[in-house]
DNA sequence: AATACTACTATACAAAAGTATAGTTAAATA
DNA sequence: TATTTAACTATACTTTTGTATAGTAGTATT
């Protein structure tokens, strides 16, 4: 018996683009994340910063995203080495061109808002 | 005594970008959506085919996400009055442009993993 | 010496998201 | 008439995500 193929084959690349979109949704996922990124954007540095800059935000959590965003490779946990020790946080090249993604999703959803609630 | 303020006026637009950034966020997260709106893409239209399309996908989620979806103005249940009905699902105009964006994600995912995993 | 600040960690809990499994309704087919 | 198919829904459960609250280590300030 032969196996019809009801799809085209699937490409490696496909496939890359798969995981590429995975990792992208992945550090922007979460109810955290954008905020401490854009609060980074800002300029603030420092843990004490960040937390007072975002509303409701336990140290609990800050801590946690802040990890995993260092994990990711989206954001660098620098120590100081002073007494007392001074840490800062600030954005990695990967973390600065993010801008480019959120650019699109301001433009889809400004869009999408016309054509939705617009309508 | 005057109050200093430190960080320069917030303009609505700037709150209406953040707001368009959820947007985007909401309509991508979650385990299922991604695969759906590709299955949409790749040209399936019914129940049965989009699940078997998908490995793991149960009917509850895929249902769940279907009404998510909907509700979000991505995909149109279009009810056919035949007998027995048909029922087919395809994508809004908002959810074939949604492409853009999961282009920029591609685009920044494998940037980020060159920069990242390759260094 | 007592208090306060920075940068967290620990524990317990609640809520949201996802899974497993079975069942339903209506029609079509054998 | 019995079975099958499509398009779901219902119930119970597990896992993940996020919250609430308190505590700690090291230093600095009063």
């Amino acid at each position: 018996m032969e196996v019809v193929r009801t799809y085209p084959k699937v490409k490696k690349c496909q496939v890359s683009y798969v995981l590429a979109v995975n990792d992208t949704l992945n550090v922007l996922s979460g109810k955290w994340k954008l905020p401490i990124i854009a609060s980074l954007f800002y300029g603030n540095k420092r843990f004490k910063d960040i937390q007072s800059n975002i509303d409701n935000i336990t140290p609990r959590m800050l801590s946690k995203e802040l990890k995993d965003l260092e994990m990711n490779g989206i954001v660098l946990r620098i120590v100081h080495d002073t007494r007392p020790v001074l840490i800062e946080y600030e954005l990695t090249e990967s973390g600065k061109t993010i801008t480019k993604v959120l650019d699109s999703m301001v433009e889809w959803g400004l869009k999408h808002r016309e054509l939705t609630i617009g309508s």
